[in-house]
DNA sequence: ATGGCCCAGTCCCTGGGA
């Protein structure tokens, strides 16, 4: 089973490359965030006729999060623990394969900028509130990856140059540190699984010529269960669509699960 | 050339992103 993730920035802004990926890659499962649309104005039509059945959460604007799946599945909308959350971060599937049901979240996590402004201890506060939902769901012992924009740089050797982001809410110590308790739980980062080599990002900002002189970040991952890890075969992070014309600052990355 | 972007929306500026 392959499953990806990708932060597009704008789904209608991006269909043309998001229709390319499906047809080039024919992911069982993929993961947005930042679709910036709400659920009526996401391009649905274009992504079932190729195959998907599509579940979104979408927001006016900013955020949003969708699943796309080959397979009709389940949904669950928004993290549990703040009903007063307007905003549309985090959505659940449970999707069904050959042996049983593998459980995915998309999620896109606050990027938490400026830090000494209300929206970092909410960046925090969100990370909790995955942290204690997540652990609820390793109860239940099946496959289950949480993927998506964590807006988070685990390490120094994440970033081409980390030097440039020590004050920054993506790699500040108490991010890096909640990071650290979400998956001290018994999730496996499943790029460091298969590779620890360091110049493997995600992100590029569009600002600076950031692509052209790879000056980038990783920090969208996709984070696995024990029965999701020792089911892991490959990762890829598809470089490509972020060296195309209008592209995202994101580019996907994809796993292949042997379920 | 030592600085360079892109998105949505009460829309020609602003807020947000990372």
């Amino acid at each position: 089973m392959r499953i990806a993730t990708w932060n597009v920035n704008s789904v209608r802004q991006r269909i043309g490359h998001l229709l390319d990926y499906l047809k080039d890659v024919a992911p069982d499962a993929l993961c947005l965030q930042e679709i910036k649309c709400v659920d009526g104005q996401f391009p649905r039509a274009e992504v079932e006729a190729l195959g998907y059945n599509v579940e979104t959460h979408g927001q006016k604007g900013f955020n949003g999060v969708a699943i796309l799946s080959k397979r009709p599945f389940e949904v669950a909308r928004g993290l549990p623990g703040d009903d007063a959350d307007v905003q549309s971060r985090y959505i659940e599937g449970v999707i069904p394969t050959d042996t049983g049901v593998v459980r995915l979240a998309s999620v896109y996590l606050p990027n938490g900028n400026p830090p000494d402004s209300e929206k970092y201890p909410y960046k925090l506060a969100f990370l909790d509130r995955l942290i204690r939902h997540t652990r609820k769901l390793l109860a239940y012992e099946e496959p289950l990856v949480l993927a998506g924009d964590f807006n988070v740089i685990p390490e120094p050797k994440d970033a081409a140059h980390p030097e440039q982001w020590t004050s920054d809410a993506l790699f500040l110590p108490q991010t890096r540190e909640k990071f650290r308790e979400l998956t001290a739980l018994g999730l496996t980062d499943a790029l460091r699984a298969t590779r620890d080599a360091p110049g493997l990002y995600t992100f590029w900002d569009y600002q600076a010529g950031a692509w052209q002189k790879n000056n980038g970040i990783r920090i969208d991952h996709l984070l696995l269960s024990p029965q999701a890890a020792d089911r892991l075969r490959s990762v890829e992070i598809d470089k490509g669509m972020r060296g195309r014309d209008k592209a995202s600052d994101h580019t996907p990355i994809r796993i292949e699960l042997a379920l």
